[in-house]
DNA sequence: CTGAAAGCGCTAACAA
DNA sequence: TTGTTAGCGCTTTCAG
């Protein structure tokens, strides 16, 4: 590996004259800067970034935690935290926690030790006392998709309530009465709010949600199947089914279509999340857009600005809303 | 930032002790790691692996150079990446070269210099020269979805051509005869073997593609609409459409749908890679699965032992094959 | 078994 | 404008 002291020797300067060269800044002569410019393009020289962090204690890395990269909205997360990261000089580092919470706070530490000053956490499980914790002694750290009042301003998250209670007013309006719902099993964060939003639309307009006709399963494509089996089995009729997530949509209109109901045209079927794969199945899902890419550059930003200096607005948090997507899996009730 | 040498000092013992405990080699007095280790609990010492990395030069990251981490296939390949790195104690560094020649050789450098000495890199467009060259200097690189000769021994790719004959012995095995393809328009690497695969194999049977019946376009779902349109308006009949990836195949289906032509009952589909999204249009697809998790994680392994030592078996390459996935989107003709 | 000391490659005062 | 020098935090001979 060629290092800035070979250039110095064999342009006859010292290292810091190289250096200098190197980052452009500091006064150094013309002829100087263009011989030693010339050396180190002959010798091939690069900079050994791990030594310039070393020294300035300054990584130009973000460190991204996820439960899944391979899970598509991960995927989706983590694209637009690398899109940010790359147009602000700086890589991705990126890390599973599998859902584990002890992996959490190990990724974080792992992620500081390699140099990281900004970490994006996505964390479900995590007490927000260990986050607030957490966030003290990593002032780069931004927490997405979940709100800890205390640390606000950490926050960049999500309106999960409006947007689904836009979602139940909008199939409301369409003339739907009966109401089926297809909730995660696991009831914390996102399903939560989704499904509080529901009900509230529902109360507000006056329609009662049987407790028939409220499943839970598996917030994947196969727990959106055995789910809408589930609802199937009942008996109870229902014109349109709200789904915690695109995926579990997904199932719905796989299981209803075996069972020779017809989607939309006999139920309805409303998605979350607006996955590349919502436009995959047949009809394309008609979804709430969770703008989770857009989110997470954000968030890069965001936790770069932290990492420089503190917030200016101690109390600001950052709160995204949702669009509603028009396709195909929603219409008037016959 | 608690530092070795506070620990030392508290202790009352050298840097080097500490050091010693902390990575548990070298003879240590058993009372005297003991203090230490409890010294560093009290003052919560953490190592700093930046200033670990810089003494010796050896970084345990691994860097993953990729078109574009959203794509749901490069999705799946960081996945598998990250998942091996995880496994051995690495951490996964992503970059997107967004299909530009000079980003790719940008991205490489720069994870050198990040002290990355294993890296995972995807080229589709990068001249194989520039690649041999790469492969000298950085001994840890390795190819991934890409066969050059010369370099085999660094290559981890995928059978593409025997595998799309598969598929296409498949579907003429089912009966068909009239076949429509789909392809990609970017007639580099993938496209052009699995095109290729498929002409062989059709024409070991016997049977000839009309070239009215091969279309072109970009290769999403989009692209896939599209073509199909054109296969359409051309009027040519045909029972069975090979596409060139799952996406295509989607588009497609979508396209027969709207025209109220019926997969599979009227026309069979046939898709490749086995996305995720496979599974969630109607039918699902009958497709090729494409291992490119399993291959990624080789791809880790590989580079990691290369650049321990230098590989065993120089002339050995690294070739995957398909499984054939059947599901919905194809059936006997009528 | 333990400590002293050199040095990884680079930057940033401080001098000159 | 340029050079000298002192480290960043850690590991690793080499002595003791």
């Amino acid at each position: 590996m060629v290092t800035i002291k070979e250039v110095a020797k064999v342009a006859g300067v010292s290292t810091a004259t190289v250096s200098r060269v190197v980052n452009g800044q500091g006064k150094v002569g013309d002829q100087c800067r263009a011989r030693v410019t010339k050396i180190i393009k002959e010798l091939g020289y690069r900079t050994n970034h791990v030594a310039v962090i070393h020294r300035k204690n300054e990584a130009k890395m973000i460190g991204l935690v996820t439960p899944k990269i391979s899970m598509a909205f991960f995927g989706l997360l983590a694209a637009g935290a690398e899109e940010m990261a790359r147009e602000l000089g700086a890589n991705l580092l990126i890390c599973n926690s599998l859902y584990e919470v002890e992996s959490e706070i190990n990724a974080i530490h792992a992620l500081v030790a390699q140099g990281c000053q900004s970490i994006i956490l996505h964390s479900e499980y995590s007490e927000s006392e260990q986050l607030i914790k957490l966030c003290k002694e990593v002032p780069g750290l931004v927490i997405i998709n979940r709100f800890i009042p205390e640390i606000s301003e950490r926050c960049v998250w999500f309106d999960n309530n409006s947007a689904s209670q836009a979602c139940t007013n909008y199939m409301i309006d369409k003339g739907h009465r009966d109401f089926a719902v297809v909730s995660s099993i696991y009831q914390n964060g996102d399903p939560c709010a989704r499904l509080l939003g529901v009900k509230q639309a529902l109360l507000l307009r006056g329609i009662t949600l049987s407790d028939d006709l409220l499943v839970e399963a598996g917030a994947n494509i196969d727990g959106g199947m055995d789910a809408t089996q589930e609802l199937l089995d009942k008996g109870k009729p229902f014109t349109a089914i709200i789904a915690f997530n695109d995926l579990m949509a997904i199932g719905a209109i796989h299981t209803l279509h075996k069972a020779g109901i017809r989607v939309p045209e006999d139920v309805s079927v409303f998605g979350f999340d607006d996955l590349p794969m919502a436009k995959a199945c047949l009809p394309q899902l008609t979804t709430m857009n969770y703008p989770i890419e857009g989110m997470a550059k954000y968030a890069v930003e965001l936790s770069l600005s932290l990492v420089k200096d503190a917030p200016k607005h101690a109390k600001q948090t950052h709160l995204f809303v949702a669009d509603l997507i028009e396709r195909g899996s929603v219409t008037e009730p016959k």
